[in-house]
DNA sequence: TTGAAAGCGCTAACAG
DNA sequence: CTGTTAGCGCTTTCAA
C-alpha cells in the first residue's frame, strides 16, 4: 500500500536502511533465526512492521540460490483428467506444504518425452526431491536425479533405481475380478471369461491386473483366451474401438468386463449406450479406479479405490526417513460395489 | 553420466574451464542468444557437446535472479477433484509451456486464507503473472500483485481490479433452466419450479446463475419461492442436505433440479438414489458444469458444459496483448443432455 | 548484540 | 569473435 517504487522491488538492503540497520540483522530476522542472533526484541519489531508496511517479500530465487537446500519438491503426473490423479496432486501439495516444502508440480499428457524434458526443468528450479509418477520410464528419471544428487520416489508406477510406493494391483484385481465373476454367475448363471479392456500392456500395473485377472479365472475353472485380454491403452477411445472389434468378432458378449480405468470405462460405458448390444441386460463390471458417478451408474459396477491417502503417506515416510533402499511398499486398494 | 561429483552440480564456469573458454561464451550458447554474439559455430557446437556430456543443467534460481522477467507463470486454483477444474489447470500448463513459461500451480481446497498466502508465495517466486482461478477475494490478490507490479488475470470469478475470463452464467443458466422446465412439462405435464441447490450464494458466479434461472421461470410464468433457492455450498455433503430438508419441509417433490456444479451434483444424486424418494421417476436435472459419467447417468439430465479452451485462449490472449483494461470477458458454455 | 563482506550461478554490458 | 566485470538479493561466516 505504501509502495512507491512499484517497478523496483523492497529488498532486506531497502528495509535495513529504514530500520537504520544492516542487511544481515533484516534477514536473520525475517527468517526466524534471530534468537540465535540475539537481536533485540525491539529492532526485531520494528523490522517486522516495516516489512509489513512496505509490502515486502522476499526473493525465493536469491534466498535458494545462495542456501544449501531449496526446500523445492516436485512432481511429475500423467494427467489431472480423473479423479485419481486429482486426489494425488491435492495430497501431495497439502502434506508438502505441511512440512515446509514449497510443491511444483508438472503434467506431462502421458507423453514420455515431455515426462522426462519435465524432470529436466524441475532440477533446473533445483528441487530437492521428485515425485514422478506414472512415468513410464521412471528409471530414466531417477538417473537424472541421481546425476543432480536429487532424490526420486516413483509413486503409481514402480521403478528399479528408487522406491516405488504403487497400489496392490495384483491382490486389487484378483479380487475385483472374483467379484465381478461371481456377480455374472449369480444374474445370468454363466461360468465364461470376463473381458479385460484398458491400460498399456508394457506398464507394470496393467501386467499385475492382468496376471491377478488371470488367477482369478484360473480359481474358479475358467478358462482364458489371449483374446479376452486387451490393453488397448487408456484413452476412451482406444477403449470403445476394442469393444467393437470384440463385437465383431464374437458371437456372445461376455456378461462381464474388467475395465482398467475410469478413463478406459468413459469409451465402454459410451459403447455399451450406442451399440445397442447388451439391451438385453448390463453386464456386470470391474473398474480399477474410483469415480463418485460411476459409483451411482448401476449396482453392477464393482470398483477398485486406490486408496491415495495412504498411498501419500508411504511416500512422505519414505521422505521424512530419508530411507534410500530401492524397495517397493505396495498398497492395498480398497474394493467396493456401488459408494 | 560422466559426473563425478555427484554432490556439486557442474557450472557454467566448469563447462567454460572444460572448453578452454569463458562462462559469458557458455552462457551464450547455452541459451540460444550466441546468434548476436557471433560465436564460431565449432566452439558453439564443443560447449553444447560438453554441457550434454557433463548433464548441465541451468540452474533456474541464478538465471531468474539476474534476469528481467523470470518466464514463471503462477495459478491458484481451488480444486483438483471436478472435470472443469481439471482442464483448466491442464491447458494452462500446455499453454504456458508453449509460450516457453515456467507454470506452477497452486491448489487452495476453496480456503481464502490460503488463497492469499498462495498468492504471496508466488510472488517471492518471482512469477511475471498471476491468474487467480475462482478466488474468493480476487481484489486482494490484484492488490497483492499490483504492488508488486505483476500482472493478473482473473479467471472463472471476476474480479474488479484486474481483467476476467468468466463463463456465461447468466446465459447458461437461463438456458438450462428452459430446457430442464420444458422436459419437466413434456414428462410430466408439470408447470411448477424447480429447485436450485449448491454454490455459493454471495459469488458472482452463483448470483448470475440463480438471475438466469429466475428469468427463466419468469418467461414460463412460474413464481419462484425463495425457499426453493439453496446456494448450501459446494461440497457434496451440503447439497444432500439442502435436499433433505427440502423434502422434510414439502409434501411434493419438484420435479426439476438445478444443480450448481458436479460436485454438489453428487450430493443431490446421492440422495435422490438412498432416500426412497423420487422412487416414481427420475426428476429432470441441469448440471452447471461438465462430466462424462454423468452425462451417462440417464436421459434426464442437461448439462452446461464450460468452454474452457475458449476461457484460456481469451486468457492468453490478454497475457499476449498486454491489455491493461479491467474488462470482463463472458464465454457461452455449451448446453447439452447426454453427451 | 550487531555489521561487513564474500559469494551462490548466471546474464549483460563493455572492452577488446 | 571472445573475455572481463559487475552485480541480481540473499545467507552466512567472521569480526567487532
Amino acid at each position: 500500500m505504501n509502495r512507491t517504487t512499484p517497478a523496483k522491488r523492497t529488498t532486506i538492503y531497502d528495509l535495513a536502511e529504514l530500520a537504520g540497520t544492516s542487511a544481515s540483522a533484516v534477514s536473520a530476522v525475517l527468517n526466524g533465526n534471530w534468537k540465535k542472533r540475539r537481536i533485540s526484541a525491539k529492532l526485531a519489531e520494528r523490522i517486522t512492521k516495516l516489512a509489513e508496511e512496505q509490502g515486502y517479500a522476499v526473493n525465493m530465487q536469491a534466498s535458494v540460490l545462495r542456501r544449501e537446500r531449496s526446500k523445492i519438491i516436485g512432481m511429475i503426473v500423467p494427467k489431472y483428467d480423473n479423479r485419481y490423479f486429482g486426489s494425488i496432486v491435492e495430497q501431495f501439495e497439502v502434506r508438502a506444504r505441511e512440512r515446509g516444502l514449497f510443491p511444483i508440480i508438472t503434467c506431462t499428457m502421458r507423453d514420455p518425452e515431455l515426462e522426462v524434458e519435465a524432470a529436466r526443468t524441475m532440477l533446473s528450479y533445483q528441487v530437492d526431491c521428485l515425485i514422478a509418477t506414472g512415468a513410464t520410464d521412471p528409471d530414466r528419471i531417477a538417473d537424472l536425479c541421481a546425476g543432480a544428487g536429487v532424490r526420486t520416489i516413483n509413486l503409481d508406477l514402480p521403478g528399479a533405481r528408487a522406491p516405488s510406493v504403487i497400489s496392490d494391483n495384483y491382490g486389487g484385481a484378483l479380487e475385483l475380478t472374483r467379484r465381478v465373476l461371481a456377480n455374472c454367475r449369480r444374474e445370468y448363471g454363466v461360468k465364461a471369461p470376463l473381458f479385460f479392456v484398458g491400460g498399456r500392456g508394457t506398464d507394470h500395473n496393467t501386467m499385475e491386473r492382468v496376471r491377478g485377472f488371470r488367477d482369478a479365472h484360473a480359481e474358479a475353472g475358467i478358462a482364458v483366451d489371449e483374446a479376452m485380454i486387451q490393453a488397448c491403452g487408456y484413452a476412451p477411445e482406444k477403449a470403445e474401438n476394442a469393444m467393437r472389434q470384440l463385437a465383431a468378432r464374437t458371437s456372445t458378449l461376455p456378461r462381464g468386463l474388467f475395465v482398467n480405468s475410469t478413463i478406459s470405462l468413459e469409451g465402454v460405458m459410451r459403447w455399451i449406450r450406442y451399440s445397442g448390444h447388451y439391451s438385453d441386460g448390463m453386464p456386470h463390471l470391474g473398474c480399477f479406479d474410483w469415480d463418485p458417478f460411476v459409483a451411482m451408474l448401476g449396482d453392477h459396477i464393482e470398483m477398485a479405490r486406490q486408496d491415495v491417502p495412504k498411498m501419500l503417506e508411504a511416500v512422505f515416510g519414505i521422505i521424512d526417513s530419508g530411507a534410500g533402499d530401492f524397495s517397493v511398499v505396495e498398497v492395498p486398494p480398497i474394493i467396493g460395489g456401488v459408494d
